[in-house]
DNA sequence: CTTGACCTTCACGCAACGTAAAGGTTTAAG
DNA sequence: CTTAAACCTTTACGTTGCGTGAAGGTCAAG
């Protein structure tokens, strides 16, 4: 498929005028010129166009994109590995953001108090904070980059009331948890008001729940000595009974 | 609290240089000057910094921020429940992208193969920022944010076996226009399902059809010049052909 | 053969700052 | 008390990434 600049400019959604700027500097050549002097683009320089808009995307400017791609070591399909790291980044920023924009909202409505700093989170790049420091790592190799993010942010943003009403969640988890396993039943009543609070409690940090991701987390709470300390603290075995009354529990 | 430019600067992530600028076009000027000449800012103007950042993430250009923030009418609690949409938006944009980057790596690895226009999806935001300049205000007043904005998501999600439907549809519903402008009868079989294509096409943007809000577009058709433009190059006339053909079908 | 929608090359304009110059103020250390 | 660093001020020109004509050539359709 051969292009114009206005046919490529409407496949990708800019002007002609950018394309024939990117020609200008360098940046984005023609295949070639035609009898008549237009400009004519093949897959090549649409390849190339697309690699383009990514860096533009990630606010790289146009001089360091032509540095990039022009540098001999430049390797196209790390640059895509690149381009979806950072993407995934600035996805995590803009949920900051968006619990920014949350928490703002509570703000006016006299719900919470806000400091000034917290008025600008989301809007430059943080420092990553413990939690993902220690079982970060292990918990994004399980369940994939976006949830784990997602949560982080969640966590951050968290209001005192909010914090308090997890740990009250968590708490009467603990409570049922150790009445189920007098019981021995992880199938009881007890057992799964368990499960039902343990999501409850995880859908504060989840964006989305679901009931694979749930059965999972608590395969690792059982595989993981750190969570299985955690929980065992209730009862000896009780990590073990957690997660089979979860299993149970995802599974009805 | 109060702030000299540095430290507020610092705070919100921007320059001194940025602030300075604000000032000197109105946007953001500093609570009070004091005796040495220097700026100082203090929770109001740190609020409304944060509002501006807001708009700035957003796209909107420091002069109709101004315009919108000087504004009689400017709700800050509701502005900020439009920054939580447009963020929302944006998110979804970018998981557009990811997913591009992501079949991108793919074909490279001889995965998948993929389309020159596939390879610009997610990018399209620009489209649907013209969209918005044309007809959004219009629209906006007359149906409410809501609509207008669930119909943005819409379209940016859009995979391209819906689009071709919704321009099959659009060509049908043009091809019975004409036919039924034949007849001259606005009331006439041909006219009623011209009409009722126009809906379906409608139902592709709108996430609620009314009747009453078909009826309104439809009267918007005739008196806006750029619309009628566009209906009337089947034929002159048709605008107004099609709004009565409209109005007849929400009645009955 | 004309009309309109393309294309071309200048060339100027613009937003949103960056950057540097030239000078006054504050503060912490010597 | 002095002195240097680290602020602050205004003025002013520079930069990026295009938008927007103007002036003119090309191409397909009616």
């Amino acid at each position: 498929m051969e292009y114009t600049v206005q046919k490529l400019g409407q496949l990708a959604g800019i002007s002609a005028r950018t394309l024939r700027y990117y020609d200008e500097i360098g940046l984005l050549k023609p295949t070639r010129i035609n009898s008549s002097g237009y400009r004519i683009y093949c897959v090549t320089e649409v390849n190339r166009l697309q690699q383009i808009l990514f860096y533009r995307e990630l606010g790289v400017n146009l001089e360091s994109i032509k540095e990039i791609m022009t540098s001999p070591a430049f390797d196209g399909t790390q640059a895509l590995r690149d381009h979806r790291d950072k993407l995934l980044e600035k996805r995590v920023q803009l949920d900051a953001l968006i619990n920014n924009v949350d928490k703002s909202i509570k703000q006016t409505e006299r719900k919470i108090s806000m400091t000034d700093k917290e008025k600008f989170e989301g809007f430059k790049q943080k420092l990553v904070d413990d939690n993902e420091k220690k079982y970060g790592k292990e918990i994004r190799k399980k369940y994939g980059e976006d949830t784990v993010n997602a949560s982080n942010v969640k966590i951050k943003g968290m209001t005192e009331e909010e914090y308090a009403k997890i740990q009250k969640l968590e708490e009467q988890m603990f409570m049922n948890l150790k009445a189920a396993m007098d019981t021995g039943n992880p199938a009881g009543e007890q057992a799964q008001k368990a499960a039902d609070l343990h999501k409850q409690w995880l859908c504060f940090y989840w964006d989305q729940y679901s009931k694979e991701a749930h059965e999972g987390l608590a395969e690792m709470y059982v595989s993981d000595e750190r969570f299985t300390a955690y929980y065992d603290k209730v009862q000896s075995g009780a990590t073990e009974f957690l997660r089979d009354a979860i299993v149970i529990y995802t599974k009805s």
